[in-house]
DNA sequence: CAATTGATTGCAATCGTTTTCATAAATTGC
DNA sequence: GCAATTTATGAAAACGATTGCAATCAATTG
């Protein structure tokens, strides 16, 4: 059979095994119709024979596209960007395209040097969460014409393609439950504005909305947190645990919906009748959690596919376009983590 | 300055523009040190200048490693996938490689095209979940003498390298808290254990804790589910509205432990007062939920770390090794969704 | 039946790098 | 100072594919 101490099978190799020249054998992977029917079956049976897998690297020096979309997160962590990913790798894997993925660990002084690693990889286009990016790599990417999209945010006139949510809209949507079941007395838990333009334009449309209703909240009522339940749990804890408390709580995303429910919890407190809790983004466990937690669904495995959708039509037409904006419509999903204000 | 409309710049560009030869820049990049240092600062200008990025895939092809290191997981939806993605990306930016990860999307029937295309791509070696695989892919891989781990599944004499814990005993230490705490009425909610030998390996594990304490729970206090909220919510909802319900439940892991929890929330059932629950993994929010939960914590972070050392050094020593296994150790922590039998 | 067409095939150039080998220059030892 | 190293450099041959071009052959047309 086949000798296991060799190199690997080139596509020499299989011309040889086949009788036939190096062109027809790739010809004959690329665009099948053009070898005729008895070589064809020649070449794959020499293929199968010595295990041969082609060697896109190699053809990618002659021109050829990777075939690899590069994607950098914050976190994996995030089950809601895992969610994002499994939708984007289940869409490219149709067009027999791979993704490879870098993480910045959550800290943005790493993208740039992620990106790097992707470009130097030959990825065939980029995929970055949010807005806000180096912007060296940004003129590098561009000089290339290499392809990028920014999901997850949507933005009208950004000057790159974005896929997303309108996060503004998102956060004026979830105070506006709030304040329409009557609640007067609404502190917010924030995701870190200063780290993330979607949670500064979550928190402007939150403020918006509540100061439309009149309502300005004391400081005390007010905060910032990372994404992780630990900390969230204790800041929500510290707001909750005064003397004079919110009725309600609108959370910058599901975690931290989370934490101010167990937090509420762990104080003795009933959500939702000492307490409602708005978050946003439905992660998991949002509807099976004690109370179901009422939420905005953002479909990410929806923007996943739609990004995907998106990169390879950057990909493969070749004249540079305007940047289009894909908005993608969110839902409420109200549960039982809030309720009227019961005064 | 840089033109725009341009081919990105090669190592020709650069050499030419710093009056050198492309010898001289591919052994500055790779060699830093074999190059005199005036000519050294000539390259590292002209590099700036054009913003040069050298071609990974070009040197790919004459016998270079890639720097991708491949990995196919079930889902990244399970949030402890993600934590081990995460460690396996931070220590592997150290040595300036990347990740190309597929997902199953669940379904190990892709699992085969996942690998084949990791390979098409070039990477350096392959890390796999768990120790059930194509054995055409195995054996492919094998040929090429390329490097392959299974990881987070620990097995001695394993043909393939692992990096993972025991699962069998991880599931007979979950039982026997339990049993411990003087439970005789306990009821399991399995993983799948037809898709899955890690969740196989811990029922085993869970089964010989019960049956040396004697005890063997009927059928209709023990199922299996997959791991995910909706349906283990359904199946622990199932459980515990019998007549006859079972005083503690122990969970092939956290998802379904979550699940069982807020299953019993929903039937008006208060834990651990009602009942114990034991999950398996300590997931995200294990400890902040209400009440927190008892489960054993795999440190999956670890795993990754430990995985990315482990294929460096395969990848590194061309000798072919004899499999080592590495046995990761897990760590009860027993919160407060258990108590000792009320009787 | 000659001429045109179309479908297959092979030759050879090419992609951007690395690396061997030879050479030239600089350094060392005596 | 001269031979013997050592150190920097460049020329050119790979690496494994793709693809433009030309060649071959059979089929079609007038």
């Amino acid at each position: 059979m086949t000798n296991s101490h060799k190199k690997p099978a080139t596509i020499n190799d299989v011309a040889t095994l086949a009788k036939t020249s190096v062109s027809t054998v790739s010809r004959y992977f690329n665009k099948p119709n053009m070898v005729g029917k008895d070589v064809g079956a020649r070449i794959e049976n020499a293929a199968n024979h010595l295990l041969y897998i082609r060697n896109r690297a190699a053809a990618t020096t002659r021109g050829r596209l990777s075939g690899t979309i590069g994607m950098v997160v914050p976190t994996l962590e995030n089950s809601i960007f895992a969610e994002l990913i499994e939708g984007l790798i289940g869409q490219l894997k149709q067009s027999q395209r791979t993704v490879l993925i870098s993480s910045n660990l959550n800290d943005a002084s790493n993208e740039a040097e992620a990106i790097r690693a992707l470009v130097e990889q030959g990825v065939d286009g980029v995929i970055l969460i949010g807005k806000s990016h180096d912007s060296t790599m940004l003129k590098l990417m561009e000089s290339r014409q290499l392809p990028v999209l920014c999901v997850w945010h949507y933005e009208n006139n950004f000057k790159i393609d974005t896929v997303g949510i309108d996060n503004f809209e998102i956060g004026y949507q979830a105070a506006h439950h709030l304040v329409s079941l009557g609640h007067r007395h609404i502190g917010c838990i924030f995701g870190l504005s200063t780290a993330n333009d979607r949670a500064s334009a979550r928190k402007d449309g939150i403020l918006k909305r509540l100061t439309e209703a009149g309502l300005s909240p004391p400081s005390d009522w007010m905060a910032e947190s990372t994404y992780d339940l630990r900390s969230a749990k204790i800041i929500a804890h510290h707001i909750l645990a005064q003397d004079n408390r919110p009725s309600a709580i609108i959370c910058g995303n599901d975690i931290l919906a989370f934490a101010t429910i167990w937090a509420a919890q762990s104080l003795g407190l009933t959500v939702p009748d000492d307490l409602s809790v708005m978050g946003i983004g439905d992660f998991q466990g949002a509807a099976e959690m004690t109370p179901p937690l009422s939420t905005i669904r953002i479909p990410a495995h929806m923007i996943g596919r739609l990004s995907a959708n998106r990169i390879i039509e950057l990909i493969t037409t070749d004249k540079p376009q305007k940047p289009r904006h894909l908005k993608v419509d969110f839902e409420m999903r109200i549960r039982q983590s809030t309720t009227t204000y019961l005064g």
